[in-house]
DNA sequence: TTGTACGCGTTATCAT
DNA sequence: ATGATAACGCGTACAA
């Protein structure tokens, strides 16, 4: 690997001419400038990034931990951090801290070692907490996003899942249904019992009848909700309306809808979350209405709150909290 | 942030000392040890990796690019790689280049720029061959993945889809299916290629009919392969075993032939490709016959080789080729 | 326009 | 056991 001095020296001038050429600054004559620029390309040199960041206090770059990367439900997300990081020239880097504890808090620590400027933590899960707390104290420069960690501070990017859940409900009551239940998602998430008490707040406040049976506890796949819904449905009521607690659940709700012959959404309406674009399902059942989650705009709003702290260290953290947008399509209008 | 010297000062020693407690180096006063490890905890230290990767010439850091990130098709590669650098004290950092090229190059300079020992790249895209020349160029110590970039001194992991498609073709010839078809995947990959010449050398080997209708092509999304099997069951003649060239494909084949009122396997033999699990299609359709891309086995491989490569500098490039293995299911028996 | 010298935060060598 | 010093590769005052 050759370093600035390697090229100094085959150019027969100071490192600091050198330096001058590689970061497009004046006071280099326009010979010597050729001559570096031709020892550069010769040997392929790549300045060190390392070095550069050490003397600068500042590497352009942005880290993001989240427990899983590969998941479609993530592709607004990222790509919101992506284009906000790179439309201001930050690069952005991606750790997956799946697995126990222990690997996660070393990536934390890889990460606040100085590889970036700052750190963005994404999810809600109950045993991350300790993940974000630690992010929180080891890192100025940090924001949690969809996280809502208290006595911590710390910039936050939040979904009012109450509100949507709330606001999904009460479209179901007052387009007149009458036995209406909740199929939950994963309740390991923050998110889950967010959306289960938004629920059960608009059926109270309307006086809605909620029992045993009006709350079918699933996750995030389609199955559970599936087989839940089954069972439901060979009871002796039936429901005619489900706010479920995401889409996919929505999706399992649908199948065992469909296949116990009720139809979508005149027997049964059916509002799903998230607005989850992963499946192409809209071949097989009639489009989800759902309570879109803005997860673009919150990466983005994600990085614009980190860079704002790098630029003013020391001002008070931030909560920024976005609405979920109810988009009505077939299973409820 | 404070650094070596701040808690050397503060424990009235030198930052010789600090640095061996911090290493778990001998040398060390249990007493000086104890109050040294007070003080950086106080102050919530963490050591600068960049200082410490400068001085060391070694991060212990991998960095990954792949075109994109969050896709569930990718689960199994991205935890092969995991594991396989975790298992040995690597980070693992994830890069996602989509977009334009520009922004890519941008990646594998900062990459190169001395924050990992080492790049491994991940996909086959044609449009993809200028990134991977260009890491190839400008780190010794890269691996691609999945990609036979030739004339380049590099490491290689490649899966032999030729081969795969030629077995899946096989094994429907000797089935006995009479009127065999390809429905391709996204032809913009060179695994579209490699696959079809795969289909293609089988049937001329066996001597089987292979005609216009006897190739549809497709993407990697269900809609276009539906659409296209839809057209195709609207001839006269019907197909009655279909290889496909990935799974998302086969199973718009099959929900094109089923909702034609085909019987599967008995009026159609569909066999996939990849092992695509990411979506919980089996309550839908009867579970896929596929060729599976051992994609766990070759992230691993693909550190495993990196690894070697950093330690051994200078070693001559290795390919490793996997093979895809015929896993039978409900759809060809 | 050009070059010298120092500092970024760490580890390693070699004294003491 | 402890500490001074050089080195990693770079940017930048400052001097020439």
């Amino acid at each position: 690997m050759a370093t600035i001095s390697d090229i100094a020296r085959q150019a027969n001038v100071s490192r600091t001419l050198v330096s001058r050429v590689l970061n497009n600054k004046p006071g280099v004559s326009p010979e010597n400038r050729k001559k570096i620029l031709e020892i550069i390309e010769e040997n392929s040199y790549v300045p060190n990034g390392l070095a550069k960041s050490l003397v600068l206090q500042r590497t352009n770059t942005i880290g993001v931990v989240m427990d899983d990367l590969c998941n479609d439900f993530f592709f607004r997300l990222i790509n919101g951090l992506q284009d906000a990081a790179e439309a201001q020239d930050y690069n952005i880097l991606f750790c997956s801290g799946r697995k126990d504890m222990a690997t996660r808090l070393k990536y934390v620590d890889y990460l606040t070692g100085g590889c970036v400027d700052g750190i963005i933590a994404y999810g809600s899960r109950f045993d991350d907490e300790e993940l974000f707390r630690y992010v929180a104290e080891k890192s100025a420069n940090s924001v949690l996003i969809e996280s809502d960690l208290s006595g911590c501070d710390i910039d936050k990017i939040l979904l009012d899942n109450f509100h949507g859940a709330y606001t999904a409900t009460e479209h179901l009551i007052r387009q007149g249904r009458k036995n209406i239940i909740h199929v939950t998602c994963d309740m390991n998430y923050d998110v889950g019992l967010e959306r289960l008490n938004g629920f059960v707040q608009a059926m109270h406040d309307y006086r809605m009848p909620l029992g045993p049976d009006s709350i079918l506890y699933a996750d995030h796949f389609e199955n559970t909700a599936y087989q839940q819904m089954q069972k439901r449905l060979s009871q002796s009521t039936h429901p005619d309306a489900c706010f479920a607690g995401a889409d996919k659940p929505a999706y399992g709700v649908l199948r065992a809808a469909m296949e116990a012959g009720l139809s979508v959404p005149g027997d049964l309406a059916v509002i799903g979350f998230d607005d989850d674009v992963s499946d192409s399902k809209d071949i097989l059942f009639p489009p989800l209405s759902t309570m879109r989650q803005p997860l673009y705009e919150m990466g983005q709003a994600g990085v614009a709150l980190l860079i704002d702290k790098i630029s003013h260290p020391g001002r008070d953290p931030i909560t920024q909290t976005f609405e979920a947008e109810l988009v009505l399509r077939e299973t409820c209008r």
